[in-house]
DNA sequence: CTTTTAGTTCTATATTTGCAGAACCAAAAG
DNA sequence: CTTTTGGTTCTGCAAATATAGAACTAAAAG
């Protein structure tokens, strides 16, 4: 079923995400991403990946809480069919970005209940709030240039 | 010694290091960024946190090993002082993005033993590592437009 | 050389996490 | 109504993590 690179690849792909899913969910991801296979059923998952129902349910039910994966049916079957979500791509980073940034709330928050405005540790933080902050207000001009880029791309194909 | 507001946020910080670091480290690291006081001893971390010798140290070599915090000694005086280290701060950042990014690296790997490259997967599997691979390109400028504008500030806070 | 100090390492334990396998359930099929 | 199917939930249990507290160590102080 799974050729020993594609096993790899999932395996490299399972510890990239593992710090913030599970690792039966991980491997899930990682099938999903991986395979040649657009979509799996339940069992199908199980069986690949010699995991227990539970894990498998488990695994399914967050890697779709987190939406990093979707299903859909086939008429005439009572079977759901789970695949890499399509949005879970270019909004995924952005949100991977987002939560890094966010860091900056809480930092912010710490520098207005400091009172050694002079400190090294104060000037410091807020040096590096202002960073994030500009971070952040330059990533939206950042994901239009690659927008325009692309659609160019896209026409060159038509 | 610490003020409620402190707490919380020595809290906030730690879980949203959690992720990546031990919870008493996490702890640790929160307090060293939040208090006015800019650089504790090995007991008065212990005391202030209230935390064995055990987490204490471990926390400690921890955060020391991940570059996030620092020493120094005065003359005279065996104690260490542990601080914040002064350069885990934009370069921090920087890691944590080329962390996200490095993640293409996988994809471009799989992408390549990949037999269908007409598929959905395929295609929004390129178009994601493009992407990626597209921000890793454009964040040198960023970064270096951030200095040009933070030394423009030096200037005017001379 | 003996004592003190700053910090480490070891031992035992509590907590958390993740998984297997069985029991269970609801909807569809017969 | 009964059975089958697709999947969930429950009941442990094993392994990993994290922490306390004691024993220990190396270097400095006396």
């Amino acid at each position: 079923m799974l050729t020993e690179k594609q096993t790899e690849l999932i395996e490299k792909i399972g510890i990239h995400f593992e710090k913030t899913i599970p690792p039966a969910a991980a491997r899930i991801l990682g099938l999903l991403i991986v395979s040649d296979q657009e979509s799996f059923s339940f069992d199908e998952i199980r069986e690949v990946l010699n995991l227990s129902k539970s894990a498998t349910s488990n695994g399914i039910n967050f890697l779709i809480s987190v939406k990093k994966i979707d299903y859909f049916t086939k008429s005439g079957d009572r079977k759901r069919y789970f695949r890499w979500s399509p949005k879970s791509t270019i909004a995924h980073f952005k949100e991977g970005i987002e939560n890094i940034l966010g860091l900056s709330v809480i930092f912010e928050e710490t520098l207005s209940c400091k009172k050694e405005h002079q400190s090294f540790n104060f000037r410091r933080l807020e040096e590096l709030t202002d960073f994030m902050n500009f971070l952040r207000k330059e990533m939206p001009a950042v994901f239009l240039r690659w927008e325009q880029k692309n659609q160019q791309n896209q026409k060159y194909h038509e």
